[in-house]
DNA sequence: TGGATACTACGGCCGTCACCGTAGCGTCCT
DNA sequence: AGGACGCTACGGTGACGGCCGTAGTATCCA
C-alpha cells in the first residue's frame, strides 16, 4: 500500500490507477459484503448494512462514505433513515463480472450448496432475474426465435413484443437510450446467460407487482409462485426453470489466446 | 483490513468473501498496473510487468505469487524467463467492468486525451479489437445484419459468415461450445459496445498476419495500415472507424431501477 | 567453468487503513 | 419537551501488507 512515490508516472498507466481505486473500495471485506448485499437492487439502511457487514454502525458510516465518493453508491435521505443503492448497472455489472471470476477461480472456491440451492434457482440481480428463472426466461426467448441482435445486446422480434405485452410490459419502453433493452448478463451459479437490461427489470418488477414471485426474506433469494409458473408458462412457450443442470458439464476451460 | 473475527459467518455473505478476495488483488496500484498492462492479451516477463509497475522485480515476484494463486494469472515458463498472462477471458470481462466504472464515475476520472487519443483509436482488448476501429466493426456488422441472437451474445448470419470467409476466417471454427462465439463487450473509451468472443479473436488474429494492423510498441496502441483500411473496407460495407463521435453525448444517465 | 541474467525467498521497516468508543447532530414519537 | 433512534464525525489503537536490500537458485552464454 505504499506505491505513491513516482508510481503515477509510469510508462503505460494511464488508467490503471482509477481501476486500483475501484477494485481497492471493492476488496474490503465489509464494503463487499454492503455490495453484494445491494447487488438484489433494493435500497438499505446505513444500519442494515453495517449488520450484514458485520461491523459497527460508525465504521460502516465510514465505508459507505468512501463508496460514495467513488462514485459506486447513491444515496436517498428520508426522514431519519439513509437509504444507499447501486449507483447504476454499470456498477452491478462489474460486481458480477467479479462474482463470476470468485465462483469459479481454480482453487476451492464454491459456493456452499446448501444455502446456494435456493438462491441458484431464482434471485435478483440488480433489477432483474437471475439463477435458473432467469436463464429458463432467456431460454425460451432465445429458442423461440424472439430475440434479435441490437446494438450491444438483443432486441425484441415482433413476435417476442407480442409475449412482453401479453406478461403486461410495454415492449417500447426504455425510451430511445442507446443502451441495449435487452442483454445477456453471465450468471454467476449457474455460469450461463440471462437477461439484463431495462426490460429485464421491467418484467422482473411486472412479476412481483402480480404476485407471481415474491422475495424471500433474509435473502436475496426468490420464490416463484404457482401462479407466476403457470403465467410465465401460458406466455412463453417451452419455459423451464426446474431442470438444474442441461446436459453439457463445466469441462472444457477456453484454451490460450495466444494472439500475435 | 481488520476484518477477520467473526466476519466470515455473518448473515449472507456467501460468496461476498471471495468477492473481496478477488477485488482486493486488484486493487493494488502495482497489481493494477500489472493486470491493465496484461489486457492486451499478451505475455510478459516479470521484469517487464515489474517496470511497467513501477516496482522492483523482488515486489513484482511476490505480487504476481499473489495474483496466482489467485488464480488471476498464468505463466509459461521458458528458460530462464517466465511469461505471464491473463488467465482467461473472464478475468479479462471482470477487469473491463472495472474500467468502464474507473473512466466514468462522475467523479472527474477520464483518461488524458493527449495519450488516449491513439488508444481510443484502436488497441487490443485481450484478444480482440476495442476502440472505434472494434466498434466501427461492430457497427458495420450490426447494421448490415449479419448479427443474429444467439445464446449469451451473438452469431453469424449466413451473410455474415460469407463476410468472415472472405476476410479468411472460418466462420464456423471454434468447436461446439456452448459460450458465444461473439458477444458484445463494452468498450471503456468510447462507452459503446464492440465485438470480443473467440470469432472476434480469430479475427483479431487474421489482421496482424495480413499485416492489416500493427502494434504500436511501448502501447496497447493498434494501428490501422491502408491496407487494412481498403481490405475492410471492400469486405464490410459501412465499415467506418474514423468517426469521433456519432452524435449521442454522455447525456442520460439511466434513471433509478427502484425495483419492488 | 566463470560470469551475467531472470527470477524467487526472506527479513526488517513503516505507512495506510479498518476497527470501535465517545460525542454531536438531526428526526421521529408520545 | 423529553427521550429514543439513525446516522456521522473524530481520535487512538493495532495490524495487514507493500516496499526494498540482501541472498539464493536456475538458466543461458562464452
Amino acid at each position: 500500500m505504499k506505491a505513491h512515490h513516482v508510481r503515477m508516472s509510469t510508462p503505460n498507466s494511464y488508467s490503471a490507477p482509477y481501476l486500483a481505486e475501484i477494485a481497492h473500495l471493492m476488496g474490503d471485506p465489509a464494503r463487499a459484503n454492503m455490495l453484494h448485499a445491494l447487488m438484489d437492487g433494493r435500497a438499505l439502511t446505513a444500519k442494515e448494512l453495517a449488520w450484514l457487514a458485520g461491523v459497527a454502525p460508525q465504521t460502516a458510516s465510514g465505508h459507505l462514505a468512501k463508496l460514495m465518493q467513488g462514485g459506486l453508491l447513491a444515496v436517498a435521505a428520508q426522514g431519519r433513515h439513509r437509504y444507499y443503492r447501486l449507483a447504476g448497472p454499470e456498477v452491478a455489472t462489474a460486481l458480477e463480472g467479479l462474482m463470476v471470476l470468485a465462483n469459479m477461480e481454480g482453487s476451492g472456491r464454491r459456493l456452499p450448496s446448501r444455502v446456494g440451492a435456493e438462491l441458484s434457482f431464482a434471485r435478483t440481480c440488480y433489477d432483474h432475474f437471475a439463477g435458473r428463472l432467469g436463464i429458463g426466461i432467456h431460454d425460451a426467448l432465445m429458442a423461440g426465435g424472439h430475440l434479435t441482435a441490437s446494438e450491444g445486446g438483443y432486441a425484441l422480434t415482433s413476435s417476442g413484443k407480442a409475449i412482453f405485452a401479453v406478461l403486461g410490459v410495454d415492449p417500447d419502453q426504455g425510451g430511445r437510450s442507446r443502451r441495449a433493452a435487452l442483454r445477456p448478463c453471465l450468471d454467476w451459479s449457474e455460469r450461463r446467460p440471462h437477461l439484463a437490461g431495462h426490460l429485464a427489470a421491467a418484467l422482473a418488477c411486472r412479476c412481483f407487482e402480480m404476485g407471481w414471485t415474491r422475495r424471500r426474506k433474509d435473502s436475496r433469494a426468490v420464490s416463484l409462485t404457482e401462479e407466476g409458473r403457470s403465467a410465465l408458462g401460458a406466455a412463453l412457450p417451452g419455459f423451464r426453470c426446474d431442470v438444474p443442470e442441461p446436459a453439457v458439464s463445466s469441462s472444457a476451460r477456453e484454451p490460450v489466446p495466444a494472439l500475435a
